[in-house]
DNA sequence: TTTTGTTGATTGGTCAACCAACCAATATAA
DNA sequence: TTATATTGGTTGGTTGACCAATCAACAAAA
């Protein structure tokens, strides 16, 4: 037999040039002879791996879902209080990984795609309400669900904003300046109680 | 058929059809057919008016910024004082004309075009830079010039990502909260001075 | 008649998906 | 040990579909 279990990383190699390509090439222009030169290996490849293009698509979109998610849990658990894990939540949404220019290329093309793709769009709404309910339970300390839930409507809203200006803006993206801003509106949401 | 002074008509017809078909099938999946159907006219007129299906697209992009633009300009001539030229300019990113699905979408593709189209990126940063210039000068009577870019660059993130949040999100995009939302957060920018 | 506007078939090119053949590592049998 | 079969992994050419762009012909207005 040939030497066994590439498919793992055969599939990592793909998702990770797939996400390198969508930045390169951008993800209309995008084809799966891109990625399979990306990846150094062959065309053919990709559909013995993924089945179709879309499916390599999804895949890569829950690569970053489970990445981005696993920076986040790994920061939450060494916060102790809930300010802390509000800052662990900040830190692991502007952290140099996710800033990448490649993952950010990828994000932004995940958004457009839950438009017109259900599987996408599903994905997305994970990541939406996992942030929101996070943020919501830190936020308890608040006098009423009502401000906790506005507080926590709000900080999400200021996260995706800033990554978005920071993603377009003619300033090379570096989080100290975002991670600043959003700390001073934690603090403005606490404060007053 | 024709009479003279089409193309103003026409231009307009097949950018407002590029806007529905955008939502309808996708940016990635769009053909100068779909548009053309979309539109009630041939397809062979599309590269009449604009030469290529990219120029369509640039100008596609020109018109959402013009009509926003526009719609901003209006509500600040209403106002009086900074602060109502403050909810002016949230009055006209919440209005119901920047919520319609259709709009929606198109800004979306707009944001992911520019990581790679540097026509679409120059005419993003246009908007980006003016909307920045206009909240940074209502926010003059702020103490420093520092505090006044801060609250700028928090209120224009937080323009930003309630609309993204609002645009994916299983609720139906209504502008109501999203603006009770960020009157709140130029209140808290203002109160402390 | 000329100008302006419009049509839809055509063309040249590209892509996703498919597939038939190939390779290389292991297990088994002689 | 050597030969053979087995199987997971890999390749690159092929195919059928589709698209952007072109163009020759046509229609109405001036």
């Amino acid at each position: 037999m040939p030497k066994t279990g590439m498919a793992t990383v055969r599939r990592r190699a793909f998702v990770e040039a797939a996400i390198r390509s969508i930045h390169d090439r951008g993800f209309v222009d995008l084809t799966t002879g891109d990625v399979a030169r990306e990846a150094g290996l062959s065309q053919g490849l990709v559909h013995h791996y993924f089945g179709s293009k879309g499916a390599l698509i999804i895949a890569t979109m829950r690569h970053l879902l489970i990445e981005f998610g696993a920076g986040i849990r790994e920061r939450l658990r060494e916060a102790k209080t809930p300010r802390e894990r509000l800052s662990a939540i900040m830190d692991g949404s502007f952290c140099d990984e996710q800033l990448q220019p490649e993952v950010i290329s990828a994000w932004l093309t995940f958004y457009v795609q839950a438009l017109t793709e259900p599987e996408v769009r599903r994905l997305l709404l994970i990541y939406q309400r996992r942030l929101i309910s996070n943020l919501r339970h830190e936020y308890r300390q608040l006098p009423t669900r009502e401000t906790a839930e506005v507080a926590a409507e709000s900080t999400a809203a200021m996260i995706d904003g800033l990554w978005l200006r920071r993603v377009l803006g003619d300033t090379e993206p570096h989080g100290e300046s975002a991670m600043a801003i959003m700390e001073a509106h934690i603090d403005s949401q606490l404060e007053p109680f």
